[in-house]
DNA sequence: ATCAACTGCTTATACGTATAAGCAGGCCGT
DNA sequence: ACGGCCTGCTTATACGTATAAGCAGTTGAT
């Protein structure tokens, strides 16, 4: 209990405090049933490893086991968000309830096998990473080093025969958007891509789900790949008006179109904008005010994540929200199987549910 | 190399591949100079270990060592933002520069010496936890199992004798703050300090130091413990309404004041708020606009982070912004020298200098 | 020719743990 | 009285690694 003491004090330590063999020391710490120990003997071993603070050696356990009931989630290159964030505290926290211990795990700066090679080093007993990190040779890598279960996440339509995968219905998010766009009258359907690494990928597949509702009502769709800057966004803008203005010849310049009643033959051209996420659409929607185009009533936006700002905008942004409630939950049920199993490359999972939170953008 | 291979080769299979001794091996791998080891079986080992996908085993060479090179950074119960994430990047770069791997580790649901002892478990070199969770006893848990230096991360004025404190200087980002309000010729000046738990203590000493500035310009200062929702926010400028129409008898009720020219004997009254951080500030915003206040005309408003979304309000925030750039690396580099060093308790460090960024909102 | 020093390895051991196997003593049945 | 079974332990071992110590063969100095 003396800080700095030499070295930690060790289950024989703990033994021979306790006048027992460390086998016997072994067996009360560790619950092991089916061992035949009696109740003063269990007593006293608690109480001389109280005593001398002892605390056992994961790595010799580990060693000695084979496994080490580490949960490896590397951290990877996607902005963190509050959502992100959440999630994996509440996987933590499950992960934990089935006797796994989540470690993060800074990935950035190495890459593929070499990547793998770190994390097989600690000898998990699961990895959990971006599905695109995966390459086979990575996966060789992890499997002939003993983990058991690698479990991809990525977006749908991404497959592997080599890993589980836990994917997200990003295009499901998309079409929620659109078809609300739709639903509230707009002529145009705009899908906004960002440019950054780890977003673009998922901004595809919910692209892609705004498209298909176009095609269903047959309303022009628009894709545009935004990098997260206002210079960009007035870009994007200045594109509309040309269109606009070579479209239909109603208004040119100035102002675009009054606002009062659409009496004439031509309703006013609402455009729909789903601006893949929060950020975007907060970037989109500041942009647009400075340019002159009022929201809802020229472009209608919506987001995903429902984040606070959400809320905090004027007008109040519509929003794609996900159930994170469950996921982690699930997830870390699907692990276990895996682990427990030993099952390769079987599950493929979706979760995710998500749900429209209707405010003023639209 | 093979998917499934029963065991994972170890270091005694990668000298028998290579007909050499096991000891041999490792002295290769770890290219550990002051052995005679001949360019050829140097060669011929790295080649049967590649050939077999060896890959060292963490633990058995922490269970030899004594240490494992792990640093341990549990994940806190703050409010993670982006800031927080790439500091914690930036940690990690640093610290694997230095031949340390750094694992966050979820620490939410353990509490005191029980969280102490699950991070004692991985026999890290160092631990970087908040101050506030680093008790005594918590502390001698750590030290008794080996771990040389933990490093507590707190406020300026949070001091400890038993582990080294990295510390911001909270007090000074308010004064910065404040300085420029009163620059801007603010009136009156108030901090708002957050009421969630992990940001309220440095919400009070940020407001401190804009109660020291507001003394100095002999300006009235309030402190406003606000929670993260437009109700509380809404709240907070009635109290203000009220203490206008009691205060100077200008103007009451409608139109506060004309904003052409202060032509008046009594200079509307501006006030300045320093409002902890971005996010609050765009609450702050948000409502302001919503009630009629005009920023900065009425009310001029700092933030705190310079996050993406401070550039797209409108006006747009003024803000604090840290600089992270080399926090980390300073950080990363005493940590190593209290591990070499072995001394304990003795560092003290005040970290991220912090810049004034002026745009609109003031 | 002899001994020392160097080269390029090998052999042996310890780290802390979990667990299979064994063993002393008591009790019971026949 | 003697084997068999139960209780409550102990003894012994292996996990994979790093490293101290040792050792055969060669080179160089005297």
């Amino acid at each position: 209990m003396d800080v700095m003491s030499a070295k930690p004090p060790t289950s024989l330590d703990v033994a021979r405090e306790a006048g027992v063999s460390q086998a016997t020391v072994s067996y009360v710490l560790n619950n092991r049933e089916g061992m035949r120990i009696s109740d003063e003997t269990r007593a006293r071993v608690r109480e001389a490893a109280d005593r001398l603070g002892y605390v056992p050696h994961a790595g010799a356990r580990t060693l000695r086991t084979g496994h080490s009931g580490l949960v490896l989630v590397p951290l990877v290159d996607i902005p963190y968000g509050v959502l992100a964030v959440g999630i994996m505290e509440e996987l933590d926290r499950e992960l934990s309830r089935l006797g796994y211990t989540m470690i993060q795990y800074g990935a950035r700066r190495l890459k593929g096998v070499a990547a793998a090679r770190a994390w097989a080093e600690l000898r998990p007993v699961a990895v959990i990473a971006p599905a695109e990190r995966l390459t086979r040779q990575a996966v060789d890598v992890l499997h002939s080093a003993g983990i058991k279960a690698v479990v991809g996440l990525g977006v749908v339509g991404w497959s592997s025969e080599i890993v589980s995968t836990v994917t997200m219905d990003h295009e499901a998010i998309g079409v929620t958007a659109a078809e609300h766009l739709a639903a509230r009258g707009c002529s145009t359907l705009t899908a906004i891509v960002p440019v950054e690494d780890g977003l673009r990928e998922m901004g595809l597949r919910r692209a892609s789900g705004v498209q298909r509702v176009a095609a269903a009502h047959g309303v022009p769709y628009t894709r545009v790949d935004l990098a997260f800057s206002e210079a960009a966004a007035a870009a994007m803008l200045d594109v509309w008006r040309d269109a606009n203005s070579a479209g239909s010849a109603d208004s040119v310049d100035g102002a675009d179109s009054v606002d009062g009643a659409d009496t004439a033959g031509r309703a006013p051209a609402k455009r729909g904008v789903f601006a893949y996420n929060d950020d975007y659409a907060m970037l989109l929607m500041a942009v647009l005010a400075d340019n002159g185009f009022s929201v809802p009533g020229d472009v209608a936006v919506v987001g995903c994540d429902d984040l606070p700002l959400a809320k905090l905008l004027r007008p109040r942004l519509t929003t794609v929200r996900f159930d994170v409630a469950t996921a982690p939950a699930v997830l870390a049920q699907a692990l276990d199987e895996v682990v427990k199993g030993g099952e390769i490359g079987r599950h493929r999972l979706t979760l995710w549910t998500h749900a429209l939170v209707e405010r003023d953008s639209t």
